[in-house]
RNA sequence: GACCCCGUAGCUCAGUGGAUAGAGCACUUGACUUCGAAUCAAGUUGUCGCGCGUUCGAGUCGCGCCGGGGUCGCCA
C-alpha cells in the first residue's frame, strides 16, 4: 500500500501542529482539529495546503500568521517535502520534491494491480443492492442507471479491502405480481383464441405476449380450464423467472455480475415478515384499525403526509406492503446475514420511502448508520421529440439493451456514471449513436492503447522499463504527469466518503487529458537509452493507474482502438 | 400546498468552506516522411438564478424568493 502524497503531508503537519500544541501550551484540542489538507488550485501555492491556522485563530486567539508559521519551524525536514511555506492569510504551503515524486513513478509502475488497493474498509461486510427494479418487465434505461453506479461502488469498497456482496433483490411478493400474472394469463388466452381482455391496469407491453408464448409453447393448453385468477397465481413465477433472466442477461451485457439474485417472497413464505411485525408489535408500534396493519410513531406521525391514513406494512386483505416487506428484508440482511453495512442505491421515486426506513428501522435497535442509500435522479429520455419521463406501464421506455448494442457497454457505463447522481440525467438516442465515436470515453481508452503502442515501437527496438533510473525524470511535465498518477488513492478516499462515483470519470478524463499533453511534447523511444528506459518507466505507471481506473469503472482498457 | 433533486461558459457537466471558478463538446487557426491525429497547441467564453445572513473567507453553509425536474397509492 503506497502511502498518497496527501497522507505524508497530513501526518506531517500534524506531528508539527501536536509538537506546537505541547511546546507554546496551546489546548489539547487544537492539536486534534481536522487538518483538511486540500489541493491548492496555483501550483505556486505549493501542492498540498492546510488553513488550519485561520481556523485555530479564534479559538486560541492569535493570529493566524503567527500559528502558521509555529506550525511550519516544526516541520522536520524529510524526503517527500521540498518546502513548506506560510502564505498571506494563514495558510500553511507544502511543496513535494521533485526527487521524491519521480521515484514514485517506479512505486506505481511495481504496485501494478495492487496500486491504490487499501484496507480502509477491511473486515466490512458491506451489501450494496442495486438496480432491483419491480420485476414485471425488460430492464430500461431508466431502471439501469443504478447498475453502473452500484458496481462501480462495490469495486471501489471492495478494492480498499470490505466483503462486498452484490445484490439484486426481486420484489416478487407484492400486488403488482397479481397484476403482471392476470396481464399474462389473458395473453395466454388470447393466444388459445379465447376471447379475453386486458384490464385497464394491467401490463400493455408486447413483451407480456413473448412471456404468454413462452408458457405456451412450453405447457400448450394444459392451463386452459384453470379460471383467470388460478392462472395469474400459475403464470406469475414463471413471468418473475423470464424477467430475472431478462435481467441476468441484459445485466452482464453491460458487465454486471450479482452475488445474489434475492427473492422477496422466500422471507414472507419462511415467516420472516411476520416475526419481524411480531417484534414491531412488542416494541409498540403497530396500531390495528378495520384489519389494517399500520407502523405508528410520534415520528412517524409527525412526517405523515396529508391525506394519507398512516403508514400501512399489511392490508385488510393480508398482503404485505412496500414499507412492510421493506423493514423486514432490512432487518434480514443487517440482523441475520451478517452484513455491518446495507448500501442501496435508489431512484428518487423512494425518496418519501427512505425517510420511513430511517425511522423505522432504529426501532428495532438497527443503527440507521448501518442503512445508507445513494439516491439517483431519473434518466429522462427524447421521445418524438419530446422530454419524456420513462414508464413500463405507460409503455414509453427505452430499453438498456438496445442501447448496450448500439453504443457497447463501456460509452453506456460511462455514460450513467459521468455526472453525479443527484442529476437529472438526458438521453437522446439518436444522439448517442450518432456521437458515440466522440464519447469522452473513448479519450481516455486512446490513452491507454496508445501507451501499449509504445511499448510495442520499444519492444521492436529491444527496449523494455527494465532498468530504468526514475531520477532522470526531470522534466516539469514529468513530474507534473507523476503527481497525477499520486492523485488517485486520495481520489478513492474522497469516493468512498461521498459515495461519488462519478468522480472517477472526472479523474480519468484529467489524467488521459495529461498524459496525452506530455506525449506530444516528450519522445518517450528516442535515442537517449536511459532516459527511454526511464519514460518508459513512467509511462508503465500511467498505464497502470488508467488501468485501475477503468477497471474500477468496469470499463475496458483495450489494446487496440 | 408538503417533501426531495437541480440552476456554474452557447451546450453537457466538474468544483461539497479557501487563494485569480475549471474540463469536454461547439467555434476559429495551426500541427502527422519521426513512439497511434479517436491526439495535441493557440484563441474566445462567466451578474456561479436573485436577495439577505453566518464566517477572517461563500459557487460551496443557513433562511427567503424565482425557474426547471420529481414524489405525494392499502404501487414498488
Amino acid at each position: 500500500m503506497i502511502p498518497s502524497g496527501r497522507d505524508l503531508v497530513d501526518a506531517a503537519l500534524r506531528a508539527a501542529l501536536q509538537r506546537a500544541v505541547a511546546e507554546l501550551g496551546w489546548p489539547a484540542e487544537a492539536g486534534a482539529m481536522p487538518l483538511a489538507v486540500e489541493r491548492p488550485g496555483d501550483p505556486a501555492h505549493g501542492d498540498h495546503a492546510t488553513s488550519i491556522a485561520m481556523r485555530l485563530a479564534k479559538p486560541l486567539r492569535r493570529p493566524p500568521l503567527e500559528i502558521a508559521e509555529a506550525i511550519r519551524q516544526r516541520m522536520p525536514p524529510s524526503e517527500p517535502i521540498a518546502s513548506v511555506e506560510v502564505a498571506k492569510p494563514g495558510f500553511v504551503n507544502v511543496r513535494l520534491a521533485d526527487e521524491w515524486v519521480a521515484k514514485q513513478a517506479d512505486a506505481i509502475a511495481a504496485a501494478g494491480a495492487d496500486y491504490g488497493r487499501s484496507t480502509h474498509l477491511a473486515g466490512r461486510r458491506i451489501q450494496v443492492e442495486f438496480i432491483s427494479a419491480n420485476p414485471t418487465g425488460p430492464m430500461t434505461v431508466a431502471n439501469a442507471r443504478g447498475g453502473p453506479i452500484g458496481d462501480a461502488l462495490a469495486n471501489v469498497f471492495a478494492f480498499a479491502g470490505a466483503a462486498v456482496h452484490r445484490e439484486y433483490y426481486v420484489e416478487d411478493g407484492g400486488t403488482q405480481m397479481k397484476r403482471f400474472g392476470v396481464s399474462v394469463a389473458v395473453r395466454y388466452r388470447q393466444l388459445l383464441g379465447e376471447e379475453a381482455e386486458l384490464p385497464a391496469d394491467a401490463y400493455q407491453g408486447e413483451y407480456v405476449k413473448d412471456i404468454a408464448a413462452q408458457i405456451r409453447d412450453r405447457h400448450g393448453d394444459r392451463y386452459r380450464d384453470l379460471s383467470i385468477d388460478e392462472q395469474a397465481k400459475v403464470f406469475a413465477p414463471m413471468a418473475i423467472d423470464w424477467v430475472v433472466a431478462d435481467a441476468q442477461r441484459v445485466t452482464a451485457k453491460l458487465g454486471i455480475r450479482f452475488d445474489t439474485w434475492f427473492k422477496q417472497s422466500s422471507f414472507i413464505e419462511s415467516g420472516y415478515l411476520e416475526d419481524t411485525i411480531r417484534e414491531l408489535r412488542k416494541r409498540g408500534v403497530i396500531v390495528d384499525r378495520e384489519g389494517v396493519v399500520f407502523f405508528e410513531t410520534p415520528e412517524a406521525v409527525a412526517l405523515t403526509r396529508e391525506g394519507e391514513e398512516g403508514w400501512v406494512l399489511v392490508d385488510a386483505q393480508g398482503d404485505p406492503k412496500y414499507l412492510g416487506t421493506d423493514i423486514a428484508y432490512h432487518r434480514l440482511c443487517l440482523e441475520e446475514r451478517g452484513f455491518d453495512l446495507k448500501l442501496n442505491v435508489w431512484g428518487a421515486n423512494t425518496q418519501y420511502h427512505l425517510q420511513q426506513m430511517k425511522i423505522a428501522l432504529p426501532v428495532l435497535g438497527i443503527d440507521p448508520a448501518r442503512f445508507e442509500v445513494v439516491l439517483y435522479q431519473y434518466v429522462r429520455f427524447v421521445h418524438e421529440g419530446v422530454l419524456t419521463r420513462m414508464g413500463r406501464r405507460t409503455g414509453r421506455f427505452l430499453l438498456l439493451e438496445d442501447v448496450v448494442e448500439a453504443v457497447g457497454a463501456d460509452v453506456a457505463r460511462w455514460f450513467f456514471l459521468q455526472a453525479g447522481a443527484d442529476r437529472t440525467l438526458d438521453f437522446d438516442f439518436e444522439l448517442a449513436v450518432q456521437q458515440s465515436n466522440e464519447n469522452p470515453a473513448y479519450y481516455v481508452q486512446y490513452a491507454h492503447a496508445r501507451i501499449v503502442s509504445i511499448f510495442r515501437t520499444a519492444a521492436e527496438r529491444g527496449l523494455s522499463a527494465d532498468g530504468a533510473d526514475v531520477s532522470l525524470l526531470v522534466a516539469p511535465a514529468e513530474v507534473a504527469l507523476v503527481k497525477a498518477l499520486l492523485r488517485f488513492p486520495e481520489l478513492l478516499d474522497d469516493i468512498r466518503d461521498r459515495r461519488a462515483v462519478h468522480l472517477l470519470t472526472v479523474y480519468a478524463l484529467e489524467l488521459a487529458g495529461t498524459f496525452h499533453a506530455y506525449y506530444r511534447d516528450h519522445r518517450v523511444v528516442g535515442d537517449d537509452e536511459a532516459l527511454s528506459r526511464a519514460r518508459l518507466r513512467l509511462v508503465q505507471a500511467v498505464q497502470v493507474t488508467l488501468r485501475q481506473v477503468l477497471g474500477l469503472l468496469g470499463i475496458s482498457a483495450p489494446e487496440h482502438m
